[in-house]
DNA sequence: TGTACATCAGTGAACGCGCGTTCACTGATGTAC
DNA sequence: TGTACATCAGTGAACGCGCGTTCACTGATGTAC
């Protein structure tokens, strides 16, 4: 049956929703249509009223995800920064959490239209790894932020890999790259 | 028709190499069984004349694929490791390179057994990783070469993820880094 | 050394299953009058 | 404001496909004598 529009633009956004979380929690190709709908409370054929096919609405959620996510690390200090990104809730929250953490391994093998809104958010965090830690006009600044922010992406994931089968290794992946990276800002 | 035993643990490493290579090119679960014996030269039923399971092999190539690679960055200096890690050909053979840069986001899904070998995996280039860039007995040693490794998967992972869409952008990942790296030694 | 035969790695058809996508249909919405 | 009806978001059965796994069968190997 149809809907109102202004219900059917709020299902577009949970489906958008839905996505975004599972990409991150399942990988992109692990994340079934069925179950995007289902988690947005429509059954699968509504899905391709609002997208054309699980191809489109990945790059949708790809882009979705991301400015999701740059908005929890928005207006905080370095520091802050450093400790939430670096935190055992970010590891343990992949779908809420940063796509490049995420995602980075896999997303090469995903659609150009993906792969370019993947290409867009990475910019956009490094953009703001630049302002919190290496907001001056020093040569390098957007090496050492590159530097760092990779850092930040490779303990996270390293981390995550390896939560299940060595809690304390992983731990102390976090603590280790975060306390080290504090010691360069 | 029965081959030699020669010939039998021949086909089991060409299993496992294929498998090796495959999980790091494709992704364990978009890696077929039909295809990592077609590439080792046989059928797919033979495969499970040899492992248990898709999941027991992932497992056994999962270690394959770390031992094979830490060859390559044995016996090398600091700077020469670095330079390595993060060269372009590192990043363009995801299928020969270092599984911790190719399956860091997504083996936390996969089984118990993949996951140990994993960590296995990953503690032996951390160890690697202290050889290399923190040999003394300074406090913190171990910190500095997670951080610095952390660091160098992040880079070639991103630096992988943004390749087809931004090969420039995708270069000067591999070079800020390996530059600020350098700093450090 | 030669022969008979048990072994078992490898083949390929077949299975049940979940996938992405399509499509005829439904029925509330929202517009035309 | 009230009525008639075109629109279209959403439903759910159906599709073709590739997947991991099983299994009856094959035939060269390698052992027992």
């Amino acid at each position: 049956m149809k809907v109102s529009k202004a219900k059917a633009t709020e299902n577009r956004d949970a489906i958008l929703r839905a996505a975004a979380a599972g990409i991150r929690e399942h990988g992109f190709d692990q994340t079934s249509v069925a179950e995007v709908a289902r988690a947005a409370g429509l059954t699968h054929g509504a899905l391709y009223a609002h997208f054309k096919s699980k191809e489109a609405l990945a790059a949708e959620a790809t882009a979705a995800a991301f400015s999701e996510t740059l908005g929890v690390f928005a207006d905080v200090g370095a520091a802050e920064f450093l400790a939430r990104y670096l935190s055992p809730a970010h590891r343990d929250h992949p779908a809420q959490g940063c796509p490049n953490a995420a995602l980075a391994t896999e997303v090469w093998r995903q659609s150009a239209a993906t792969r370019t809104a993947f290409a867009e958010g990475m910019a956009q965090f490094i953009e703001r790894a630049a302002q919190a830690f290496a907001p001056g006009d020093e040569p390098q600044a957007k090496d050492r932020a590159t530097m760092i922010f990779a850092a930040m992406v490779g303990g996270l994931a390293l981390s995550r890999a390896i939560r299940d089968v060595d809690g304390a290794a992983s731990d102390d992946i976090l603590r280790a790259v975060a306390s080290q990276l504090q010691t360069l800002l």
